[in-house]
DNA sequence: GCTCACATGTAATCCGTTACATGATTCT
DNA sequence: AGAATCATGTAACGGATTACATGTGAGC
């Protein structure tokens, strides 16, 4: 069998606590993996049938009156596979691409002012993402983490904070390091 | 004239500085942006055709006796959109894909031994990264700032490494947290 | 003579997003 | 009555990686 996707991952894991349809997937991962590990519906239903022809969910149709509604439920070898995974030792794919720090190594071409800007600018963004995280999905955790027991979420969560956090701190540094140093513009 | 990818901008910043062949900006890629901005030469080359066949760069046969070497430069219309992009107020895209985090996210389904392993693997592994951006990256920027004058690509550089520390330590304290509050194992 | 760095490219494939299409139920 | 949420899916597209294919020149 060929080696699964990371993704396809994520949806055994978040089947692996309780069943759930593709739309709960989807708005669960949108309040807990979304800032590490994004997955869209054009993912998720998808590979949801092609874990259920390998063998790994199982589905149901579970109907309500005349809205359909397909529920998953992980079987005994999507648990085998899910815990396999957990505990490989394969290498951790990691991948960052960031747009702000791109135009930040090719910032020499423009003026101290468009610097700090561009500095400000990231330093926003990720300050929103901190609070989001801060203020939603935190709390969204810590409520999963008192029901179920469930304290690896949470700690998750906290990274995330701390890692945004970081980024902020480190953009105004080096935004009052510039604001120093101003310099004339050099256009191109 | 439709927008183009962000890849296309690497392209430009890179010959903003002096003209190079594709194979000079992978190399360069290599040992700079890499780390939040990659690129391979399955993108490099069609995409120097296309910013060529849009008018932004402009190429030039550099052959020495049988060997091919295609030499690109910025066009004044390439340097254009180069500084358009660099002062541009549009939302600047982030993503991140943590494998790591991800399995630590699901961590609650494994051990205290496993926990421990995978954050030792995580914490490693940005060590790793670490101790490159360090040793190799850096080096290269600081030569590269006293030959040219730039100043951000070691700016960024010294981010990644801060970034790179960030995340060993954080690895370090969760794992004594861990270590602290043993516990049995629970099978998922 | 061999190996490594220089050098260019393409095709297959993967992974993922966005936009579209459709409809039921619940809440206000 | 209308809006928001629940619910499922597909098609088109985009961005990027990997593997493949090919060959030169320089240094040991």
């Amino acid at each position: 069998m060929e080696p699964l996707s990371k993704t396809s991952y994520v949806i055994l894991g978040m089947l692996s606590k309780s069943p759930k349809t593709g739309y709960d997937i989807k708005s669960l991962v949108d309040v807990s993996t979304r800032f590490f590990w994004a997955a869209s519906y054009g993912q998720i239903y998808p590979e949801l049938k092609r874990l259920e022809s390998a063998g790994l969910v199982a589905g149901s149709d579970d109907a309500t009156g005349g809205r359909q509604r397909r529920l998953y439920e992980i079987t005994a070898a999507g648990r085998e596979v899910l815990h396999q995974w957990l505990t490989a030792g394969a290498p951790l794919h990691f991948e960052l691409r960031h747009e702000g720090l791109l135009r930040f190594f090719f910032a020499d071409a423009v003026g101290r002012d468009e610097q700090i800007g561009l500095l400000r600018s990231i330093g926003a963004e990720h300050g929103r993402v901190r609070d989001q995280l801060r203020d939603e999905i935190r709390p969204h955790a810590l409520a999963g983490s008192e029901e179920s027991g469930a304290e690896f979420p949470l700690h998750t969560v906290e990274f995330g904070i701390a890692y945004q956090e970081f980024i902020v701190d480190w953009c105004e540094r080096m935004e009052r390091r510039l604001a120093k140093t101003a310099k004339t513009a050099n256009r191109s």
